[in-house]
RNA sequence: GGCCCUGUCGUCUAGCCCGGUCUAGGACAUUAGAUUCUCAUUCUAAGAACACGGGUUCAAAUCCCGUCGGGGCUGCCA
């Protein structure tokens, strides 16, 4: 039987990087097994759920470049099949009417707590026959008096076990014709003939109460894999309050093979560091899959992404910098130094004449004037010396003598306008001689 | 509180299943050095971990028990 995953993220907000790295790892299950990977948004809560995140969502996934198979499916669509599901149980008397109020409910949870007893709710209307009135919302009957354990092989974790009698009679509608997610979620993932639910390891104590669904309704069992979660800096979940949760945020500074790659590695061992998802889809194995979590650090990020930008060409890269307009041969001076595409703006003076400080062409072991002669004589020789790497760097150190920071840091500054640059031959290369004389002179013209 | 998952350098991890080859390996980060006018790249080096306590064994990061720590769930959210 073919592989059938799915990643089913609710449109309640901008795709958060959990999400992207569940896609990921369903994505890469399919593609390894030849199997299909679907996208279906789960829009059960009404509040919150919004189409223009259905949208982004499906944006940034694109930008991803996770495909998936078929088209995308909305949960909410299915409406019409939760509806007659959640008949059929409270017609066959495996699910009922519950009619506590929010208020009891919540007294009973605090003084379950209080006393020290699992918390569940043994309501008291299903086996009576205010159970059968519509109304209130609807519960699966679970026998609490069952010594069963509801054990599932987690295909990452192994054997999990839950005993039966501590889950209560759980909510699945807030009304017969109003599923709730844990329902929901079953009647698709059967619907779509889901094989395998890749899904994040916070639903794993939902698990049994989904297994219950899945047998109430009479279907077979997917195998359950419960990925590790992505963590902030203090080991809880990954949320905003961590930084940036939010893949979108991460879209103009960063490569999306950079964000797959760091994702990938969070949460598994590759043969390599710097990986393609292609070459990950060849190594990928579910029960290779780590079990605890990884804190999402930016620096090992910002590290895969510099990686990553070294490996583009000089088209690629100014059309992902933003910055068509740059000459083709000043690019690999910037992506060596490059973590994040919005840095590149720091080397604006490789395509337009930089503004800087007179002061900064004086180096640490000389005095204004030293510079002043320095490029006099650097502007003297250049006007007629021919332009290649070797003749540059002889007439420099020429010039110079045995001190080379005399001519090499001024010449630097006035080419660059920064303290930190190429080096002052490069520069000369990718400016060209015509810009280097015209710089030059104008360093002159500050100093006198 | 209850249930479940999890625990090797600061971070991501290899090793654990099938005890000895582990004076615990790699990567990021950090520090130092080489190259160098500066920065970056590159290279070299250094510091840095088996949560703790028992047990089994000639031998334990690896097996067993317990403790502690971290996290998740505990909703008419997903």
């Amino acid at each position: 039987m073919s592989v059938r995953v799915r990643v089913a993220p609710s449109p309640t907000g901008f795709l958060h990087v959990g999400t992207a790295q569940s896609a990921l790892y369903n994505w890469l299950f399919a593609r390894h097994q030849g199997g299909k990977f679907f996208v279906r948004f789960e829009d059960t809560d009404k509040e919150r759920s919004k189409k223009e995140f259905e949208e982004e969502m499906t944006q940034t996934l694109k930008w991803l470049k996770l495909d998936w198979d078929e088209e995308i499916t909305v949960v909410s669509n299915n409406l019409p099949r939760h509806q007659e599901m959640l008949s059929k149980l409270l017609s066959e008397d495996k699910a009922f009417y519950c009619h506590h109020t929010k208020e009891e409910l919540e007294a009973e949870r605090k003084e379950q707590e209080e006393k020290k007893l699992p918390p569940r709710h043994v309501c008291g209307f299903k086996n009576n026959e205010r159970g059968k009135e519509a109304g209130g919302i609807v519960r699966l009957k679970v026998d609490e008096t069952s010594d069963r354990i509801i054990a599932f092989d987690d295909a990452i974790r192994g054997k999990v076990e839950f005993k039966q009698s501590l889950l209560g009679d759980f909510a699945i509608g807030r009304a017969a014709d109003d599923p709730l997610y844990h329902f929901a979620v079953v009647v698709d993932d059967v619907d779509m003939k889901i094989t395998h639910i890749l899904r994040g390891e916070d639903h794993i104590s939902n698990t049994p109460k989904h297994i219950l669904i899945y047998e109430a309704l009479g279907f077979s069992l997917p195998v359950f894999a419960h990925l590790p979660l992505l963590l902030g800096i203090d080991r809880s979940k990954l949320s905003k309050r961590h930084g940036d949760t939010a893949v979108a945020n991460y879209m103009n500074d960063y490569l999306p093979e950079a964000i797959v790659n760091f994702l990938g590695c969070l949460g598994y061992t590759f043969s390599k560091e710097i990986i393609s998802k292609e070459e990950m889809v060849q190594e990928f194995e579910l029960a290779k899959v780590h079990k605890s979590g990884a804190i999402f650090d930016v620096q090992k990020l910002n590290w895969i992404n510099s990686q990553w930008i070294k490996k583009l060409s000089p088209q690629e890269f100014k059309q992902k910098a933003g910055l068509p307009q740059i000459p083709d041969i000043v690019v690999p001076l910037i992506t060596e130094r490059l973590e994040k595409f919005s840095d590149a703006k720091e080397f604006s003076y490789l395509w337009q004449q930089p503004e800087y400080d007179p002061s900064l062409l004086k180096w640490k072991k000389g005095e204004l004037s030293d510079a002043k002669s320095a490029l006099e004589k650097v502007l003297e020789s250049f006007k007629d010396i021919s332009w290649d790497k070797e003749t540059l760097k002889a007439k420099l150190d020429e010039i110079a003598g045995g001190d080379r920071g005399m001519v090499y840091w001024p010449l630097r500054a006035a080419l660059s306008g920064k303290e930190k640059s190429p080096d002052p031959v490069e520069l000369s290369l990718v400016l060209g001689k015509e810009e280097v004389i015209k710089r030059i002179d104008i360093a002159v013209k500050k100093l006198s």
